[in-house]
DNA sequence: CTGAAAGCGCTTACAG
DNA sequence: CTGAAAGCGCTTACAG
């Protein structure tokens, strides 16, 4: 029922060699038996099928991108980055996420082994990094989405977290804000070290080295970010600002002051990191280090293209940087 | 390089056939015979390629889904519900977005014609609607996501929009309000019509019919929540309660409501609907429609693999209810 | 400029 | 219980 190259090439008269060399305009055709088999495939609707393309060249077309959760709310950013990208260059995008933990992850690598697509695109899952890595040294092309630092041999694109974290601290030095709190994201991400060490580093150079206490592990949840302030708050830690690794903690952060009786901006200036849709919503609206999400999805999409094309891979990360966006949450107090 | 069926049949010293009767189960096997092909199968970490047993069986073990775009807030809690359940049935997860418009669509129809995916899985893109029909009328097993009474002989999974209008409807009524504005989702989706209706329904029987001047096209977007409040301030429309259609929009509304001078809940209690994150963080908590994205994600996934499975779709939409939460948005007046 | 044939790596009747 | 052979629908040397 559904038409095969051999229904093509029966009723133009011409081999299946034929129809294929002016499907993948490959070597010198007669221009008229070109013109014919043409007519033919369009009056049958005919469309190779991608099962047997891909048996036959050796590669799927289907590029597969391995992303923690969706539910986050810039994944969908990174996300849309890429899926556009993709799209253009003609592949398709096969998604996975670890949300399901050691299952997920069982279900990917079947997948990976199978060679069910060409290349992986990947936003640092927790704690998968090394088995990327084997598969990365295997030979799969891998580009790597955010954590810079960690494997410096990677492909892989980044923003300038740590310049992110020291531009949230310049902006609250200038505030004339002292004793900030950092909560940070999930230990082990490099995003993270990066963040707290440029955060750090700039108060330390002001003369102001932040204490360990002040520095509070969080998860990006937004209760981790309500749990670390409820935490300083009882353990008497003082502070006149926050730093937070990303806005949906510093949303909870902004939450727990508010229930400690703490005044956003007067008592405590808040910083957050990303700039997604909620933190021009929160009360105050949320100063935040906006990371260059979308462009980072279609700049690794790119490069991962770019490598299946037959071109090498940058042989440095590329690195988008961040822009800081000033709201209400560190408004200037009279 | 990569190892074969026929690399592990030599080495176990029995026929393809055979290895690939142990990989799927079928037919009586020697237990010995069997044994000895496993024990080669780990040796070599033999998996079978994708590419050939899609091409082989006539199937390609990928579900595709379609969505409209990855940076709506309810996208990714849909799409993650999916994403699980496709991925414990053994299937890959292809994803489309209509976000470039017509070269998206031009790009998802050539993977349909292409037969690259088995199934489909639809979150109905504004004006696609068509051509999916054409894609389910030709055989392709598909199924569709929230937009329930448009096509009643299509498999697919909604929720309860009528009713949850109505909820929100009976809530404002029993705290007194009686002239609310309704900024409704993109006209013409089935969604948007069902929530109008039940919420108007549900005024007009109590004996405060909503005029047409405060029944207000919206898109779903922050921006279109505030352009809508906007327009009904500067045309002197009179209301005391504000329905959006979803969360975003109540969001927006609610910023220009601030902007207007109306204070929230006291002039004007909001009600909006979906219950994503950023409900329980504006100023004040938003009063909500809480839609089962997770579980209808979930549900449609499950519904097409056991259709690919052989089991017959089920002939009714297959319905989540809504719940409704109440927050500060809508607190009653002293 | 064009075609016959082999091959991609599996599955599946068909035989035994 | 097991295997030889054909077939899935293309691409790609190899010949001419």
């Amino acid at each position: 029922m559904p038409i095969t190259i051999a229904d093509v090439a029966a009723r133009a008269g011409v081999s299946k060699t034929t129809v294929s060399r002016v499907l993948n305009g490959r070597g010198e055709l007669d221009a008229a038996t070109e013109a014919r088999v043409r007519r033919v495939i369009d009056e049958l609707g005919y469309v190779p099928s991608a099962r047997a393309v891909s048996l036959a060249r050796g590669r799927t077309g289907v590029i597969g991108m391995l992303v923690p959760s969706l539910t986050w709310p810039w994944t969908g950013q990174v996300l849309q980055g890429a899926v556009d990208t993709v799209e253009s260059g003609k592949y398709g995008l096969m998604l996975f996420t670890c949300n399901q933990g050691d299952g997920s992850m069982r279900q990917f690598a079947s997948q990976v082994d199978a060679k069910a697509f060409d290349g992986l695109l990947v936003i640092e899952p927790e704690g998968t990094l090394d088995y990327i890595t084997e598969l990365h040294a295997a030979g799969l092309p891998v580009v790597l989405i955010d954590d810079r630092e960690s494997r410096p041999q990677f492909p892989s694109v980044a923003t300038t977290n740590r310049a992110g974290g020291r531009q949230a601290a310049l902006h609250l030095l200038e505030l004339g804000r002292r004793r900030p709190l950092v909560v940070s994201g999930t230990p082990g991400f490099g995003c993270v070290t990066e963040r707290t060490e440029g955060f750090t580093e700039a108060f330390a150079e002001a003369g102001f080295p932040v204490p360990a206490e002040a520095l509070l592990d969080g998860d990006f949840t937004l209760e981790s970010g309500r749990a670390a302030v409820a935490r300083a708050v009882a353990g008497g830690v003082e502070f006149d600002a926050l730093f937070a690794h990303n806005d949906l903690s510093a949303a909870g952060a902004m939450q727990a002051l508010g229930e400690a009786g703490r005044v956003v901006p007067r008592d405590v200036a808040v910083v957050g990191f990303d700039d997604v849709d909620l933190a021009a919503l929160t009360t105050p609206p949320l100063t935040t280090v906006r990371q260059p999400l979308r462009e980072m999805g279609v700049l690794a999409a790119r490069m991962l293209l770019a490598r299946l094309a037959g071109e090498p891979f940058p042989t440095e990360p590329v690195v988008i940087p961040t822009d800081f966006v000033v709201r209400g949450s560190t408004a200037p107090q009279a």
